[in-house]
Parts: structure tokens; sequence; C-alpha cells
DNA sequence: CTGAAAGCGCTAACAG
DNA sequence: CTGTTAGCGCTTTCAG
């Protein structure tokens, strides 16, 4: 491998101009550039990442710590990190994957300096991570938004305002006697932030409107949710109208409320919480509330790296969630 | 942060000492050790990760190219995915993700020295990536087979032999209106390398069978497997028997056998090429053949890590197929 | 606008 | 069993 002492030879310079011609960070005249930059082009050369990052600091890699269970929505997971690797390389970063939650990753990633900022989902009320994140030399960006963010910056669909839409919306439509079939025990015993946040919003609006409702949990799982429609039209008699908050259970409501012979949306109205390509993928295309986990996650990098460059300050964001009706919900008669 | 100096210090010991603390690769007495251990954890100490890979030429850093088609197989990547980055860590590597199938990546990955070994899925028949990860300086395995592995390490399910098993078993079971539901024509028409041995096992096998049989190539989404079996049935009079090779549009193809009164198994035997998971979780828990895809992701690992370590050699591993007999298939009366 | 040179923190000879 | 030291390849002062 050539390196940057074989440039500046070929291109008779010193190193140091071979540097900022790759850096750009002092004024190069156009004749030294143009020789140095075929020099770098006729040799090959690449700088080596470990040294850069020895002698500058950056290591040009973004750590995303993306817990890959199985149980989750894997199509939202599968958004974010494509979102999160391709805006990283419009900042010249790599990305990291770290798929465990322990922070013994974390720490290891940060104290070794093998980034420069992370990027964390799957985030819980009260996570047990974020001390080690505060305490962290490199930035650090929330996917989900934690009860007491300790000023770090966070990211995600305002999933309060999500589940208070939910209903303001089916209420809208004149139905009253609703439902929701909402994430799985086990994401909601981890305590998991935008599934507490969603089933707040989605309390707080019922019970404002003065309206009874059931929430029923659900395994995520195509079996799961043909239970959980059986367990919800029992607990529930003359239900007109569902909200769904759970991907994986979405074919199972969609196929059991088929074969018990009730019509979307005649019989009863469905509305999502997911992304709209699940929600155009169903049967019945479904009215929803997309969850944009690619632009989540390209903000999440965006919100990193302004804190690396710029040392920009730490923010919360919180997207505005919309319904887009299609064909799976109707005005109560 | 404390540097090897500081630890040293602390220690009493010379920094090579400290060093061969923490590799291993020189006997150290007792008391020394401990003491060094003791400073390490006072001070917090973390080695770090640039300046090592500058000395060491090693990064412990493998990368994995997984290009987040949105069309393909999500669950399936995932497994993959996930068996890498556990299995990395057994051998104290992590995972940079590229998740661009362009050489540029991969190039500067390699160039820039920033992993020590990738794994790359995906894989064509004739794989433009193959002449590049040739030269490199580091190995690569690929997951897939493409037609001239030119000495890298592949490893994946034999899928011209699933193509031939899923054939045989139903013949076994009597039938011979059988049909396949097969892969997105995208994945065909980038000649993905695992497509299109599947599709030669199934064909050789049927003509040797002396059956005729139907291909129908299907969309990988809930209508696409709806408007596949429609083909089907109507291309395939009396049809008996379908094989599957179709993550997504395997509920398509599910619910519509149901909408057109098509009991399965009675009326027509489904036997899906899919991971376990998956098969599980349909109405009708499916006669499958697994696609192994976690082990797969370790193996790629195992086999990068003997070359990083012990120079091991090249080699192409296959994984024998095996049919799992669930509720989806029956003999023909 | 360019060069010289001092590190960045670690590993691995080499020397004892 | 341990210490000394020469790099690894790059960035960035400091000097001109």
């Amino acid at each position: 491998m050539a390196t940057i002492s074989d440039v500046a030879e070929a291109a008779g310079v010193s190193t140091s101009t071979v540097s900022y011609v790759l850096s750009g960070k002092r004024p190069i005249s156009a004749a030294t550039r143009a020789r140095v930059e075929s020099a770098i082009v006729s040799l090959g050369y690449r700088p080596h990442a470990g040294a850069r990052a020895l002698a500058s600091s950056r290591t040009n890699v973004l750590a995303l710590v993306a817990p890959l269970r199985a149980d989750v929505n894997v199509s939202v997971i599968m958004e974010f990190v494509a979102g999160v690797a391709t805006r990283a390389r419009t900042y010249d970063q790599d990305v990291l994957l770290l798929t465990t939650d322990d922070v013994s990753s974390i720490e290891r990633v940060s104290s070794g300096s093998m980034v420069d900022a992370l990027l964390m989902m799957d985030i819980e009320t009260d996570d047990h991570r974020i001390p080690f994140l505060v305490q962290m030399k490199q930035p650090s960006v929330l996917i989900g938004v934690p009860d007491a963010p300790r000023g770090l910056s966070c990211v995600d669909l305002d999933f309060e305002a999500a589940g208070r839409l939910a209903v303001s919306h089916l209420l809208g439509l004149g139905h009253t006697k609703i439902a929701l079939v909402g994430p799985t025990p086990l994401v909601l015993g981890r305590h998991t932030a935008y599934a507490e946040r969603m089933l707040l919003g989605y309390r707080r609006e019922t019970e404002q409107a003065g309206v009874e409702t059931v929430i029923q949990l659900s395994e995520a799982s195509h079996p799961g949710g043909r239970d959980a429609l059986d367990a919800v039209l029992d607990r529930v008699p003359g239900l007109t109208a569902l909200v769904v908050h759970n991907e994986a259970a979405l074919p199972g409501v969609m196929g059991r409320l088929q074969e018990r012979c009730l019509v979307v949306p005649d019989d009863v109205s469905v509305l999502a919480l997911c992304p709209v390509t699940l929600a155009e993928a169903q049967p019945v295309p479904l009215t929803s509330i997309d969850i944009p986990a690619m632009t989540i996650g390209r903000l999440a990098v965006d919100m990193a790296m302004s804190r690396v460059l710029d040392d920009g300050l730490a923010e919360t964001r919180l997207l505005t969630p919309q319904v887009v009706e299609r064909a799976s919900t109707a005005p109560l008669d």
C-alpha cells in the first residue's frame, strides 16, 4: 500500500502538503494540487484509517446500536438502518453496527475511540445506558425519547401525539366503540419508550373524549394477531373501529377479521400505526399513521454530525404524525 | 483518556509489558500481571483502536456488505446480520455495515485498512465485485455461491439441492401437478445466485422425473403473492401442490388459497423455502425447507476468521437442506 | 503558499 | 521474565 510519503515523493512535495490537499484545510496552488492529485491516482493511494484516527482523533465511523430482536418490527428496524447508513455516507462516515444493548459494547467503542458518535435505538423510558452515554466523550443521539434525556439529543415520531391522533381520527368518523391492538407484552415489559408514549396518548385522548376503550396487547406474530382480534371482539361488543400498533400482528388481525366475515371498512374500520410500505402491502390498503423510519434515521445522523462537526447543541426533535387515508376506514354509517 | 504509558507508570512496568499482558503474547509473572491489571482497572484504561490498528495492522473489525433492499426477504437478512454480529463478538471483532453493493465502499474499507475481512451477501452468479475482492489484501467470504468463486471462500445453503428436494418431497407424496412460486423478477434479473440455483435444482428434478411444471415469478408483497397464486391456478389445472420460494409473497399466497376455498393441505399442499420462524408464523404452520440464515452468518464469520488468524484455506461450504414436515403438506389422496 | 518535524498510542523486534 | 526503542501513517503546529 502506498503511503502519504510515497505520494509526497512522487509529487515532489512534502507530506503535509499532501495532507492539506486531501483535507482542504489550507490553500494549495493549482499546480501543486494537480501534481499531488495525479500522484494519488497513479499510486492508488488511500489514507490509512487507523493512522488518521490516531493523528486526528476522528474516525469517520458512527456506531449504531440496534438490538436485532426477532420479536419486533423487523421492517421498521431495517428502514432505520438503511436511513442511517445512507445518510452517514453523505458525511463520509461509515456505520459500525452493535446488536446488543449491553453497556460493554458502548464502552468499548467509545473508550476505544472507534467512533465519532453513537446512535441508539430501542430506547426505554428509564434507559440504563443513558448514564454511560452522558459521560462519553463522543456525542450520542437517541432514536426514541426517554423520560429524562439528561442533555442527550433525541429524535422520534411523536408517539404520544400519534396515539391521540389515532383516537381523534376515529372519533371524527363517528366511531365510539374502539379498541387498540397494542405491542407485545415483552416490548411493554421493557418499558420501550415509543410504546408507552403511544399508549399514553391513546389513553389520554379516549379519556378526554369520555369514551371507553380496550387495550389489547398482542404477540408479534400472525397467530398472535388472530388471538388478539378474537379477544378484542369478546371484550368490546359492537366494536366498529380498531387501532393496530403492532406490525407483525397486522396480517393476523386482518386475516381473522376476514375469517369472521367482518368486512373492512364496512363493519370495522382499521387504522394502523406502521411504515407506509406495510400499510400498502395489506390485502386492503390500510389507513395509517406512518412511522417514517427512514427519515428518523437520516435525522439522527444529521443531529449527530452537527454535534461532531459544529459542536451543535443537544435537542429533542419530535416528528408530527399524520393520518393517511386509505381503504380501511370509513365514517360510522 | 488513559494511555498505555499511564498504565505502565502506575504499575511500575514498561509499556511493552502492559501490551503483552493485554495480548498474552508472552509469559508474564503472576505478580506483574496483577499489578498491571489493577492499574488498568483503576485507570479505566482502554486501548486506542486506531493506534492499535496502525501498529499491528489488525483492526478487529469485519465488514459486512448487506444491500438492504426493501423488495427482498427482510427477515432473512436480519437473521444473517444477527448471526454475523453475534459470532463476530466471540472473536472480539466488531461489524462495519455497508449497505450499498458498489465497489467503491469495498475499496474504501479495504484499502483504508478499516477491516480485517469482508463478508458479502447477495451474491450474483457473475458478481462484478469479485475481481476486486480477489486482489484485496484482506480475505473475504461470500454468502452465496457465484459461478466462479475465483479462490474466494463461499458459504450458503445448497439451494440447488433445496430445489431438487422440494420437488422430490412432493413427488414422494404422490403429487405430480406441481408448481413453483418463485422470487421476484428483480431478484432473478440481477442473477442472484441463490435464486438461480434453486430454480436449476427445481427444473432438473422435475425434468428427471418427467413431470411437467410451471414456474411463476412473483412480486415480493402480499398482493404479489395473491396474483401469483391466481396465475398458477390458471396455468396448472388440477394443481395439487405448490413450492413457494418468496418470503414476502407467502402471506398473499396463503391468503388467496383460503379466499378461493382451497384448503391446505387437503386440496393443495404447500412447501415453503424460508426461515423456520416464518414457516411457523403462518396461519397454517408450513412444511418447509429451512434457510438457516443465522447459521450461515455464523459460519461466514468462522471462515473469515480462520483466514485472518490461521491463514486458513479458501473453501466452499454448502449446507444440506432438509424438509421439516408441518401442517401444510399431505399425501395425494 | 509550502516544509520540517513533533507527536498521536500502540506493537513487536531486539536486547538483556 | 522484562525493558528499550523504532516504527506504523497521518495531522498539525511552528517556521518560513
